[in-house]
DNA sequence: TGAAGTTACGAAAGCGGTTTCGTTTGCGTT
DNA sequence: AACGCAAACGAAACCGCTTTCGTAACTTCA
């Protein structure tokens, strides 16, 4: 069942038949119409390697983990940046391809090349731990990308990202207000823009409310899990000092800094306050329920989506966002209530 | 950059390019060598959409959510599956396309007809609540379909499932086991096999140990979130008449019972013991952590792959697989310990 | 040495659409 | 009656790759 059928059974060319599909004018209302009923009867649907192919476009969006560590999909924040982003391109006429991570890849090709063998028309790179080089050359490449968390400076880029800096200052200044002057980091071991700017801008802020930076109040997890947030949490532990605030630069981390600390006998917040970021769903479900920061998942996937689909169909300058974060109060940092 | 270009700078034919590509043996390992060569120079890719065009096969894997309340993404069950099985079918050679879902999408074709026009060779087909007709035809038709918690049952489709009877059967024993004689139920106002399956086996299980079913002790909620779970928890409440273990069909609305039942004072599980089901990860951050009945998601992604992939290419009757699910026991239920 | 069989390669016809450009037809105008 | 013009449609080239089949050159063997 393809065009040529359909042609031959309304009596038309194979032109007047895609003329139709592609709304041109010089088609009679009629014939449109006895066309338009033969294909509803018959339930046709073109082809799209072949209009793809024909026309270059290929109404897909590539999907990008950039991520060494956890396989992508295993991200609750990206995943839901992703949903309201999938949400919206959807609206605006395109699917999404899901590359599979490199490292699990059969073939070894480079995201760019995949790109173009795809004819993907943009890409929304999604940035997990470690960057790989691939993704800078699909960064620097022609195709339009939209980056999550990942600073991307190609000339057909933009990316959206939180404001990191102000989320730590935030949470140093909600600690401080709280009266909490002992305050420690929770952070990880990975070069990654996005915790790196975190906590620096927590040192700048301890510094700006001249607080003092404990050396035995830094710690740092290998990885994102839990398991590696409880490991770091229970090595600070061990040393003996603890501060009497906390703060995680990832959820996880502190729903496995709040397990070390339970195990070890301490009371949270009375004995340690504790704030993480993200504001995953489970942050609710904590004891006690997690403050957290909370970036706006939504308008993030959302804005991305539009962005992209202007950077494709307007050639419009990239211009990158940066979203601002919310604190959301719980019970876990001590303040007198939400 | 075409497989045209290529051929000429190699001055062989265009046939012999894309013979070496294909592995054919009819080419001399010195031209062959020589053109592998240029292709990696020129970083060549060749076009999916001609590929496929020419050979009918996309090497795409469709993904197809059916649900109407969570758009797909949000779901955590799901993605657990649906990352182990991305992983798996990367490694044989596919990429997923996903498809947005209907009532988002711009144009309102059924899901079959989306997978003809882009040629995907296989579908994964994962049940939200819900399940659209347009699913049916889609399992109906040729296209070979892998179902995840849908009983899907077309010639070319297969399914897999945890033994739903099984995990009720094994939480009730369990409460009974641990001296609890008036279990109570949170399930869901959806029909939905997997839900309608633990219910309806959880009434038998009870029926089986002699228990009396209190219909004061039944509660339903709306939909599958944490929100709705409270909601029908505090109506329970409200009725006066509790039971002193409650089996909720869902971690998600288990979540939500476990906080109206902290709010209305009383104790897990002194007061009220409490089983959840999908082991989410959330569990073991509740308070107490949460006893979940976990299913094996790895498995069954990758099983989900490895099923699909010999569908597809090995022509194998489909045969439908029900996975074993584990009690994870953990603070919630009074039992002992782990 | 000649017949038969290998090996290495290319010509060309698809695959299912799109798009340019030309042709036919009908109509109003002078 | 002759002309110009717009509307409606089709022929055919093209997109980039696959695959069949034919053929030339080279071996092998009786």
């Amino acid at each position: 069942m393809n065009i040529k059928t359909i042609a031959q059974m309304a009596g038309v060319s194979v032109a007047t038949v895609s003329k139709i599909m592609n709304n041109y004018t010089d088609v009679g209302e009629d014939t449109k119409q006895r066309v338009l009923k033969i294909m509803e009867e018959t339930g046709y649907k073109p082809s799209s390697s072949a209009k793809t192919l024909a026309t270059k476009r290929s109404n897909l969006i590539g999907v990008v983990f950039a991520g060494e560590l956890n396989s992508d999909l295993s991200h609750p924040f990206f995943i839901s940046v992703l949903d309201a982003f999938k949400r919206q391109i959807g609206v605006l006429g395109y699917d999404l391809l899901f590359f599979s991570n490199e490292k699990f890849s059969q073939e070894k090709e480079d995201y760019w090349a995949r790109c173009r063998h795809f004819q993907v028309e943009g890409c929304i790179i999604i940035a997990g731990d470690q960057v790989e080089p691939s993704i800078h050359m699909l960064d620097r490449s022609d195709i339009p990308c939209i980056g999550i968390d990942i600073r991307l400076s190609g000339d057909n880029s933009a990316y959206l990202m939180s404001d990191n800096a102000k989320i730590s200052s935030r949470v140093v200044e909600h600690f401080y207000m709280s009266g909490y002057r002992d305050i420690g980091f929770l952070g990880i071991n990975r070069v990654s823009e996005v915790t790196t700017t975190r906590e620096v801008a927590f040192k700048e802020s301890l510094e700006m409310f001249g607080l003092n930076m404990n050396p035995d109040w830094f710690v740092y997890s290998d990885d994102f899990e839990e398991e590696s947030g409880y490991r770091a949490m229970k090595a600070m532990i061990a040393r003996g000092q603890l501060p009497k605030a906390l703060f995680a630069v990832t959820d996880l981390l502190a729903f496995g800094a709040l397990r070390a600390i339970r195990e070890h006998g301490l009371r949270i917040p009375d004995d340690i306050a504790l704030i993480g970021c993200d504001d995953l769903l489970a942050c609710q479900y904590t004891d006690p329920a997690l403050t957290s920061v909370k970036q706006d998942k939504e308008k993030m996937g959302k804005l991305a989506a539009m962005m992209l689909y202007d950077m494709i169909n307007k050639q419009m300058d990239p211009k990158s966002v940066i979203i601002e974060a919310e604190l959301v109060v719980r019970q876990s940092c001590g303040a007198k209530s939400i």
